[in-house]
DNA sequence: GCTCGCGTTGAGAGCGCTCCCAGTTTTCGT
DNA sequence: ACGAAAACTGGGAGCGCTCTCAACGCGAGC
């Protein structure tokens, strides 16, 4: 089985190379007979086109870059980026696109990854997920080479460039707002990084929903943690001399470290303290005390983002696209709140 | 900044084409003046070679593929999948590689991923993780196309095709002798999936330490897990009519839920029960009791699967190599032998 | 019967690079 | 200083596709 072209593919249909070409790409004016014999000769010989050949002449490479950071090691430790990787995954399959990784961890990676994910010929567009430390220059390089490019969660200047979010403060709004509701006095909040978006909107939510209560804000009752669960536990730590009744994690992770404080504490949930996290993975459900949570539709926020790279692509990148998923409280044990499960 | 070519390079350096290509592949047979007037005019165009173009010419793509089993959702739950995905996008990274990840879950994946990663021009090698579903079927399309390939872990069918794994045998061993010198006499394991070949062999190795210590095989020590948390833990709860004195799993996630039934029915590690984990990543650090477990070198084993691969691609196929890495038994606290640390 | 127009087909010119080979310049031994 | 060998350089022919364009039937309309 040397390896076969079009060519030879045409030689053996008795037609010519374009015509091929016309069978292979489902494009129209071919006889329908003829348009069959191609076929079953590519059938028969197991002909694919060859890919690089192809992505020279057309100009696409059928492929899509997603750039993800490994910053404080988050890869390993949150299964937001396993999950947000499979969707992305999937939706690429399903399209037909070869995905293309690129975790970018130290400084010398991003040396090396930087140039490489705007280079001509290799990607078709590029996903990058926000809250990455190098994030602002690699959207400035791929936005000088034109590259199209997708932003997962919003960047701190979303000025010409594409992304897609969720709403966090709304979604973070809702679930301290549930905890009010349930009659928590003293809601606490175990924030995320305040260098990130998501960090940032996720604890104006929290504010905006104590001001809209005529709570006060309380200073000793917002401690922030780094999205890992041991950072949670000490967060929690901290958090358990302002003695709160309530606490609202900004990640699932966090409200898993944070509740193993509190029940080394002595204390208990969601009697003692009440507990609302953030993203609904499949971790929520597996701790003693299942999780309340705000869910995110993590596949469909990555199917979402090759979604828009293709259209990007196909479309131009201008002007930029700014797409905003809706979230839900799914309400379980650690809030108190009466639930329909188990 | 219309998209920049050889060509024009050339031009603007006074020299040929191909005299760019040599000094752009840093071959030699340049004069010393000309390859610095030419790497100036590279460095201040900022060009870089179309990746496509590049491939379609030399027949090399420079991009390596790893498919990666989704079955059980094991892709989240075990962070052994991130911890080995960083290893390899890293080992690429540093050969200026590029790396397409293939998640394959359902049967349709597969039918879309199997064609393309045997695809000409696309990848020059792939690896691809063992204990998956459709294994054998990838493993026979790639060896027809002759494309280089490599199994993370050992297949089941492994003549003929190249694989790096540790010695799950051995390493089973050390730590099931570990725990008969702590004077241990009812020592169960929580299996792998006796479908796999790393869960086989984990076992083999249990039961030839009690073999060649004297002990008898009690069925009903021995339980077969899913390598998950939740397997661990219903393992575990059936494990423990048993009445076993120390536990050897087949992997820290599944020690980890293992632990958390025996913390559950009031028992204590390591003085009721002792565990010893495989895998050591981080998660086995993060548990109330830390676990002793064995050390597998998952980010070198990713390298070693990159470096291998490109061999292939660059020194033929054949033959096969059968590359063995080494572990490490790592004492903490769960199986309750003097440690030096914490 | 002739022209017009449309659906169909094939030829040819690239896409931007690598690599071989032939031509030119430099280096070195004598 | 001269010729041979070595070092250097440029031109050309692809790599295997896509895409434009011209050419070719063929039925409809007059």
């Amino acid at each position: 089985m040397a390896s076969l072209t079009l060519e030879d593919v045409a030689k053996q249909a008795g037609v010519s190379r374009s015509t091929v070409s016309r069978v292979l790409n489902d494009r129209p004016n071919v006889r329908k007979d003829v348009r069959e014999r191609v076929q079953n000769v590519i059938k028969s010989t197991g002909f694919r086109p060859h890919a690089a050949a192809r992505a020279l002449a057309s100009q696409r490479s059928w492929t899509i870059g997603l750039v993800l950071p490994l910053s404080v090691t988050l890869f390993f430790t949150d299964p937001y980026y396993s999950h947000l990787t499979k969707g992305i995954a999937q939706a690429c399959n399903q399209y037909n696109y070869t995905l293309a990784l690129f975790l970018v961890g130290t400084k010398e990676d991003e040396e090396k990854i930087f140039p490489r994910v705007s280079r001509k010929g290799l990607l078709d567009g590029v996903i990058v997920q926000s809250g990455h430390h190098g994030e602002q220059q690699i959207i400035g390089h791929l936005h000088d080479a034109k590259m199209p490019l997708v932003v997962a969660g919003r960047p701190f200047r979303s000025d010409n460039v594409s992304y897609i979010d969720i709403d966090n403060i709304n979604a973070a709004f809702i679930a301290v707002t549930h905890l009010i509701r349930l009659g928590n006095k003293r809601i606490g909040t175990i924030a995320g990084p305040q260098h990130s978006t998501v960090g940032l909107d996720r604890k104006a939510g929290y504010v905006k929903a104590l001001n809209e209560r005529g709570f006060s804000i309380d200073e000793s009752l917002i401690v922030e943690g780094d999205f890992t669960e041991s950072g949670g536990y000490y967060a929690m730590k901290k958090l358990l001399s302002a003695k709160p009744d309530a606490v609202f994690a900004a990640s699932d992770v966090m409200a898993l470290g944070a509740m193993r404080a509190v029940r080394e504490s002595g204390l208990s949930i969601p009697d003692d303290v009440a507990f609302v996290g953030f993203d609904d993975l499949p971790i929520a459900t597996l701790s003693d005390v299942q999780l309340t949570t705000i869910r995110q539709p993590v596949a469909q926020f990555g199917a979402k983002a090759v979604d828009t790279s293709i259209d990007l692509v196909e479309n131009g990148i201008n002007p930029p696209r700014h797409i905003i998923m809706e979230t839900e409280l799914v309400i379980r044990e650690s809030c108190g709140a009466p639930h329909g499960k188990k």
